[in-house]
Formats: structure tokens, C-alpha cells, sequence
DNA sequence: AATAGAACCGGACCGTGGTCCGTTTGGGCT
DNA sequence: AGCCCAAACGGACCACGGTCCGGTTCTATT
């Protein structure tokens, strides 16, 4: 604990750098991450759902009570789990290359955007359910994604309510439309990828003048 | 038991009448009647999600593991509670009056089954929720909804891969995206239907020839 | 450095969904 | 009517998500 590498430091950083809820303290901040990290392998190594709380918490070495305090529910670590790599698609989106990142006209952005958006939401499919409507889901990246369809849209000078034809474009790639075309009617993945851009372009095309 | 009123018959009726697995034994049927009405009851008592299992099974008087073999699961029986007004909202749409059911030219059907089904969606929200996967959502109601807008869709002279693309169309009336809309963002109900009318309308509009 | 108090920790405890298996019941057959 | 077995029954039992509260540890203050 006295680690003279950190002892020079005139102890605990005062200043409230960045914001969020006052201060964490330093054994929670290492709770939360060894948590994160115990969920994270018992994760891929069982499988989303065979992985309990009670054995998150034992690979953790805390107390059932702690994950908890940490992350309300269940779907709470979930969405917790997810967002790690929620944020990374969402900085490609933001300031990655072209055609997902800004450079690219809107188009060709918003076809990207849903081709990456349909992968991405296939490969976390379980984690996604499993987190159910907590977290992410709850308006985190839900919003972000409409946000983004939306100011595309606008770019595209669609005519209309942008913010409900933007849901009505994400709608598709929810996991639960995704799973019955994909897993029971057993479409190919490229066919439904098709359909959507489909899609998109029905909805972008100008009215017939 | 021996009741002289149906002493008179020939004893059970043998004829295989109308299919089904081959014959399911008078109690269960009555246990099976008796735990949906209880089930149905305690929903709009307590509210669907404060509804036990066991609760259910005390108030038809069997036992719990009757309940399970009757239902597979939870959500099997809220499927099974669902399936009841499904099945008459399915019947308004094959052979009730137009402009829902048949009679009305395809645009003005798809548009009414828009409404309708959004309405029955929103009404019926807690139960799908819990209903999950089971029953209804896995492929019987579902399937019903992209058939028929399937064919709607053909009626309309609409071109490209139809199954998917009304697939799309159906995903913005899911309870998911519904709720997101209504209850989050706090759009009027009116508002999600126009734009699902507009997706619908841009949808159908044949390509700029 | 010592103190006070807030935040955190841990694991016993509870309710509910789901399973299991010994027992009962229904109904075709003789 | 009586027999027999498959099917159905029922409630004890288990696992897991979630809560609670007494004890511990950190941080701000003097």
C-alpha cells in the first residue's frame, strides 16, 4: 500500500478533474474494475447466461452485497459489460475513418452505419439481451444511435419527422428482428443486410417531384 | 361423477374429431382452463408483473409442478394468456370488416393494420414483455403479421425482397421501440403512427421511374 | 496523529422460477 | 365391473437474483 513510487505524490488527487459523482473511493474504483474483469471472463468462458452474480463475485474476491452496491442488478453488469464496447464503435462513429467516420457523404455514412451497426449488435446479441433495458438500452446508446441516423437524415434533406423515421430505421437492427429473420427463418446475414439498405433508400429518396 | 346426463353417451367420444396430439385427458384440460382463468384474473388483480407462479397455482387449486407441465415456463403461460386475444385480433384481420380485414383496397389495409396493431401492441405491452420469446412472439403471432404484410405488400406492386422488407416494417410496432417512443421520449401515440404511416407510404411508393 | 463519520464491504437471508419423483387418477381393454 | 399403465398430479427441493444490516475501511477535519 505504501508504494514508494506513489508515496512522492502528495497523496490523493484533490482536484475533481473530471466531474462524475463526487469521488469514488480507491477500493471501489478496484472493486468495480476487478468485477468488470471477473464478469468479463466468466463471460467468455461460460457464456453469458450460465454466468451467476454469486460467481462474479467469488472470482472477484468480494462479497455478493458489493456487485450489487456497484451495478444495481444483474442488467446492470451486463450493460456495464457492453458499454466497454459500445464506446469504442461510438468513437469509430464519431471521429474514425470514412465511411463510418465523418468524411464520406451522408449516404454512403448512413449505409455504413447500418452495415456496422447490424454486425455489431449480431456479435453482442446475447450480452444485449442479457442486459435488458438497463444501461445501455436506457437511453445511453439507444440515443446516441437515433442522434446520429437523425442529423444524417437531416443531411440527406429528408422531409418528415426526423426523429421517429430515424427509429423506424434503427428499429430493424434490434436484436430480437435481427434473431427471428437470422436464427429462425434462417436468412442470410447479407440478404437482411440488403433488405435494410433497401430500406434506407426507400426512405431517403426525394418525394417523386 | 357418474352423472346420468352423460351416463346416456357411448362413454368417451373416440373419434380423433380434430387433430392435436392425440388426446389430452379431461382433468388436464380442466386444470389447464382452470390456470388461465386464475392466471387471467390475478394479472388484471395485481398487475402482471406481481403475478407468482405460485400464486397462479394456489388460485386454480393444483400444484406448482402442474402449472409447469401444463407451460413449460413463466413465459409460456403469459404466451398462452396472449395467444387468447391474439387469436381474435388475428380473425378481425383475415375475415373482419374492412378496412382491417378484407374489402379495403391494400394501401388503406396496410395503413388500418398499422394502427390496429400498434394500439393492440401498446395495449397488450406488459404481457408481451413478459411473454419473452415463448409462445406467441416465437413464431405463431409473428408469423401472422409478416404473412399478411407480405402480402399487402405483393397487392401493392411493391418490388424487391418482400419478407424482409416487411419485416422492417413490423419492427417499428415491437414493444421495445414503441415504448422507447412513448413512454421515454414522450411522443403522443398519434405522432409514432404518422411516421410509421410515412415509412409505410415511402415504403410502397414505387421507384422514380 | 487522532477522530468522527460516511462510504463501503460481506455474507446470511428471502422470494420466486424451475425441477424431481413418489403417488394418484383417468380411461381403454378384457 | 375390474385391471393396468400411461399420463397427470403435487409439493418438497434447489439455484439464483436481490436485500439487509452489522462490522470494517477510507477520507476529511482538527
Amino acid at each position: 500500500m505504501t508504494d514508494p513510487l506513489s508515496g512522492p505524490l502528495p497523496g490523493p488527487v484533490l482536484l475533481p478533474l473530471l466531474g462524475g459523482p463526487p469521488t469514488e473511493r480507491r477500493d471501489a474504483a478496484r472493486n468495480r474494475e476487478a468485477l468488470l474483469v471477473a464478469a468479463e471472463e466468466l463471460v467468455d468462458a461460460c457464456g453469458v447466461d450460465h454466468v451467476t452474480m454469486d460467481a462474479v463475485a467469488v472470482r472477484a474476491g468480494v462479497g455478493k452485497g458489493t456487485v450489487f452496491r456497484r451495478f444495481e442488478s444483474r442488467e446492470g453488469l451486463m450493460a456495464a459489460l457492453l458499454d466497454r464496447s459500445e464506446t469504442v464503435w461510438q468513437a469509430a462513429v464519431i471521429s474514425g475513418p470514412p465511411p463510418l467516420g465523418p468524411g464520406a457523404d451522408p449516404m454512403e455514412r448512413l449505409l455504413a452505419f447500418g452495415r456496422s451497426r447490424l454486425e455489431t449488435t449480431l456479435r453482442h446479441a446475447e450480452l444485449i439481451r442479457a442486459a435488458g433495458r438497463a444501461g445501455s438500452r436506457s437511453y445511453a446508446a439507444w440515443s446516441f444511435t437515433a442522434m446520429h441516423v437523425r442529423y444524417l437524415l437531416g443531411e440527406l434533406d429528408v422531409r418528415g419527422d426526423l426523429p421517429v423515421l430515424a427509429t423506424a430505421l434503427l428499429a430493424p437492427l434490434e436484436v430480437p428482428v435481427l434473431e427471428q429473420q437470422v436464427r429462425v427463418e434462417g436468412f442470410p446475414v447479407d440478404r437482411v443486410l440488403a433488405g435494410w439498405e433497401d430500406l434506407a433508400r426507400r426512405v431517403v429518396r426525394p418525394p417523386d417531384a
